[in-house]
DNA sequence: TTAATTAAACCAACTAGTCTGTTTATTTTT
DNA sequence: AAAAATAAACAGACTAGTTGGTTTAATTAA
């Protein structure tokens, strides 16, 4: 056997996306990525084969923590199960809190690499529409569970709702960097959550 | 006289702003643009002095048909003046009609530029910002007469919800390309016009 | 008659990726 | 326990092609 690989390979992970968020992807370079971590050609090739492989690593690896940032959220408010209409405003509010008090503004990869598609490929595409359809799916899920179409007294279309949760993160994240607001996107999510507190009133 | 140099600088600049939508700025090449548009280089770097002069000429460029996006909306709900909780409905309405029946998704240079910040000089991202902060700014006014927090229920906080136009706009647009989904911007800009009108009954 | 454009050669820096060889920790053999 | 073998992990020089950008001389069109 040989020595541990993983610290250099988390260390590449670690900064090129970092890099990513500042650069692009096109406009990473893997000599960029060396000259941050430290690491030599060598060893980034040992661990990956071409840079679109990185890029494929990546986007798994941020599509995973993503899915845990959701299940999180579930998991924050599965004693309200009973209750799905609460349950429902305090998910939103989970990631109230989770975008409050950030030093910096946030970013995405599913936007870095939607902002320059023609450089992955297919599987990379699907990965992150898949990731955001979980989304979808969950908070139709909880829309549904709170029979938020019975109580409005104007008709909503389920799925669109669902999908104002990524769009107001994905939205909030470009406006939080381009105007350097780091509390921007707790802000918005607020604004969806009083959306669907007032739909609920009867 | 000499010759009309209008239309090659204009194919250049229409030309590359649809490569960016697709490749990112590092990711679009001069040599791509030159391909594209089947103008010289010699021609190219007679109209623009360097690559980054060109972002520039196109950041600017779009930052003026989205100035005229805002007044085209102003002046569409012009008649309304005296009726400002009608007018800032309708204003959103204007934009819900402008992105229904899109035939694909649509892209903003904004984020385009903002998802490779490092690339692009202060200046830049400056007319971003600003260009933003115009839209907040219009729409405080619009929410303001419209006397927003006087008819709500709940406290609003106006510049953050004046904020939420341009992220639903952002958000969507992103959201919309990573899926094809290219009516998704018309759904959620929607349900922006929702939430402002629940707020507005008293 | 002058600004706009072509065509092609040219450059230095940078690009992703390759290659050969070395280091390192563990396993096997003695 | 010491020596030898193994293979993963890493080093870094090198290559072939691309990058943005320059130059220059001839040509085109209003």
């Amino acid at each position: 056997m040989a020595r541990d690989g993983k610290p250099t390979r988390d260390k590449i992970l670690t900064e090129s996306r970092a890099l990513i968020y500042e650069n692009g992807f096109a406009g990473t370079s893997v000599d960029k990525i060396l000259e941050k971590t430290g690491i030599t050609k060598g060893a980034f090739f040992y661990h990956f084969k071409t840079k679109n492989h990185l890029a494929k690593s990546l986007i798994e690896e941020y599509a995973r923590e993503d899915k845990s940032h959701l299940e999180h959220g579930l998991e924050e408010t599965k004693s309200m199960e009973d209750r799905p209409v609460e349950r429902l405003i305090d998910f939103v509010q989970v990631f109230i809190d989770g975008m409050s008090t950030l030093e910096e503004p946030p970013s995405c990869l599913y936007a870095s690499y939607t902002n320059e598609t023609s450089q992955f490929d297919q599987e990379t595409k699907d990965l992150i529409a898949n990731s955001i359809l979980e989304w979808r799916k969950t908070f139709i899920d909880l829309l549904k569970q709170a029979k938020i179409n019975e109580k409005s007294k104007i008709e909503i279309d389920i799925p669109s709702l669902a999908d104002q949760f990524v769009v107001i993160f994905e939205g909030a994240f470009i406006v939080s960097k381009a105007l350097n607001e780091p509390d921007l996107t707790a802000k918005q999510l607020t604004h969806l959550r009083n959306y669907i507190q007032l739909l609920l009133k009867k």
